[in-house]
DNA sequence: GCCGTTTTCGGCCCGACTGTTTTCAGTCG
């Protein structure tokens, strides 16, 4: 049983953390955090790569020692680094430095004056008057702590908050300081599209500076006001999601957007390139010594760097600025060039909207073709069809096929794939439909073996046309079932099955790794929003997003063809 | 601890805000 990337990397970052608190050389600690965030950018297990004896030392940030340490937790789950450390301070202190405030210099101070090894043991005392007497601490700061810890333990720690739940909070708070402030945009992990966001970072140019941060503070969701200055300012809003602005002049607003946007990875990779030019790439601009060469737009920013322009869904340090640099950037899918929707379900099943509200709808967006696509019958619990419901309902369609015009209803289902890997209905059903989605409901927690043999044997049913949300995985709520992605990407390219991208903000599935691999791999996706509601339909920008996240293209995604190309694509 | 088109040592991105200080350390992004 290979150990995951993400507990690697966890290992490697927890070791940082007792290093910083030990006051260990700054650079050595990050090399750790380095390394684990290389991990936790492949697609490939490195547990895996390292007992395949795969060349580990080639990936970036991980050298001759770092390698070592990662063989040894591949092979035995634990790193001995990491037990002597532990040893050497019990508790919790980790959750401390978790803390809002404070960092590993006062988690250390505290730990070795007070004795503190733990959130509670803190918390008592702040309350007991006893933080305020240690030399760089105070009353303030003391109030702030008590601050800090309520509002941990009201989000059980640090909860991040899903690409849906942060625009419907942001979005009422952006049209209110466009009031006051020009030029607003949302920059950080939003503007890259990450599948969940920590906090909203905005930028924008004040016309009065002070009046702006002034407005921006006193914004009537704001809970706490965490630093207000004049060219940057923070907040938290009642709904627990920080909120950080900086201000700049206009002339710098493209440095700026750079800057806020990230990711740090990315920015702190172009300041690096910079300085090896002689350049200086800050927030404001880039200088040639004290001369301002560029600032005002991100494009003539990257320009300046002699890099194509890199969206941001993109600015990971992924590889996307070798490739700037030799003008390699591939040409990102639009939301335009969606022409359907493939993963959609009515009131015949646990849908909210009818058949006909739903092709409305999606007519209405502009699509050329949607698809109906029900729980097939091992679904109960929403109400899934059996082979006479599922009947009736292509009858339905046929009908309203003929009324309307320049738009199809694709017949489909999204058809439960078993324990034993065979299809919840007949394939003398199946055989009617245009398109047949498969998925797994149940049994969620087979072995890896088994469940990867299950999706295997499903795709070798001649009706199978995509895989849909393909981990099973929900966001904040559980991991998606165990398989081997690599065996069932490589079975889908030889059967001529697909792999679906579940736009839904919950699912986000496949993630921007696993779709950066199929392209890499070849296999070619499908972008649905598995709607259960007319406003649904909406959700295809989230799966739009993590596509180009993944490098995708519009040639790589099978619902940018028209009908008739897309019936060729899923005959098998 | 990593890295190299000034390579095996000596660098490692850059700036704002806060609180506790009289000039700055700590933290954050």
């Amino acid at each position: 049983m290979p150990v995951h990337n993400k507990e690697i990397a966890d290992i490697l970052n927890e070791v940082a953390d007792y290093l910083e608190i030990k006051g260990k050389n700054e650079y050595r600690i990050n090399s750790y955090r380095n390394a684990a965030r290389t991990i936790l950018g492949l697609s490939e297990s490195i547990s895996k790569m390292a007992e395949d004896e795969k060349d580990i030392q080639s990936l970036s940030d991980i050298g001759e020692s770092m390698a070592k340490k990662i063989a040894e937790i591949a092979r035995t789950g634990k790193l001995k680094q990491l037990e002597k450390l532990k040893k050497q301070f019990p508790g919790s202190l980790r959750d401390i430095m978790k803390l809002e405030q404070l960092g590993p210099q006062r988690t250390k101070i505290l730990y070795e004056e007070l004795n503190i090894e733990s959130v509670e043991e803190l918390k008592k005392a702040a309350t007991e008057g006893k933080i305020k007497k240690l030399e760089g601490f105070g009353e303030k700061t003391t109030q702030n702590i008590l601050k800090e810890i309520k509002q941990f333990s009201y989000k059980g720690g640090s909860q991040r908050f899903k690409l849906h739940e942060a625009e419907e909070i942001i979005q009422p708070m952006l049209r209110y300081l466009e009031k006051e402030i020009d030029d607003i945009t949302i920059a950080g992990s939003y503007r890259r599209m990450k599948e969940t966001v920590g906090d909203i970072d905005l930028v924008g140019a004040g016309k009065d500076a002070q009046k702006a941060m002034e407005h921006f503070v006193k914004y009537d969701e704001v809970q706490d006001v965490l630093s207000h200055g004049e060219s940057r300012s923070s907040v938290r809003l009642r709904a627990g999601l920080q909120v950080d602005i900086r201000l700049v002049k206009k002339k710098s607003l493209g440095a700026a957007k750079l800057y806020f946007t990230g990711s740090k990875v990315h920015t702190v990779a172009l300041r690096k390139m910079a300085k090896e030019n002689n350049y200086k790439v800050n927030e404001y601009g880039i200088y040639k010594g004290k001369k301002r060469l560029a600032g005002k737009t991100e494009k003539e920013m990257y320009e300046k760097l002699g890099l194509q322009y890199i969206k941001p869904e993109l600015r990971e340090n992924m590889g996307e600025i070798e490739a700037a640099q030799k003008d390699k950037l591939p040409g990102l899918l639009k939301l335009k060039n969606i022409k359907g929707d493939l993963h959609t379900h009515t009131h015949a099943t646990d849908g909210k909207n009818s058949l006909k509200e739903m092709a409305e709808a999606a007519r209405e967006k502009g699509y050329s073709y949607f698809a109906v696509t029900e729980h097939s019958k091992k679904v109960s619990m929403a109400g899934g069809l059996d082979e006479k419901e599922l009947e009736k309902q292509i009858r339905e369609i046929d009908e309203l096929n003929k009324k309307m015009k320049n738009f199809k209803i694709i017949k489909g289902i999204e058809v439960d794939i078993l324990e034993d890997g065979t299809l919840d209905l007949p394939d003398d059903i199946l055989k009617e439909l245009d398109l047949v989605i498969c998925a797994i409901h149940y049994n969620m927690k087979l072995s890896k073996k088994k469940q990867t043999r299950r999706i295997l044997k499903a795709m070798e049913n001649p009706y199978f046309n995509i895989l849909a949300h393909p981990t099973g995985r929900m966001i904040n709520k559980r991991s998606g079932y165990d398989m081997d992605m690599d065996e069932v990407m490589k079975e889908a390219a030889d059967h001529g099955c697909y792999l679906e991208i579940n736009s839904n903000p919950d699912r986000i599935d496949l993630n921007d790794k696993h779709i950066r691999k199929a392209r890499e791999k070849g296999v070619k996706l499908a972008i649905s929003t598995d709607a259960h509601s007319i406003g649904n339909l909406e959700y295809i920008k989230y799966g739009v997003a993590q596509a180009r996240r993944g490098w995708l293209g519009k040639d790589d995604i099978i619902n940018t063809r028209s009908w008739k190309d897309l019936k060729e694509l899923l005959k098998r």
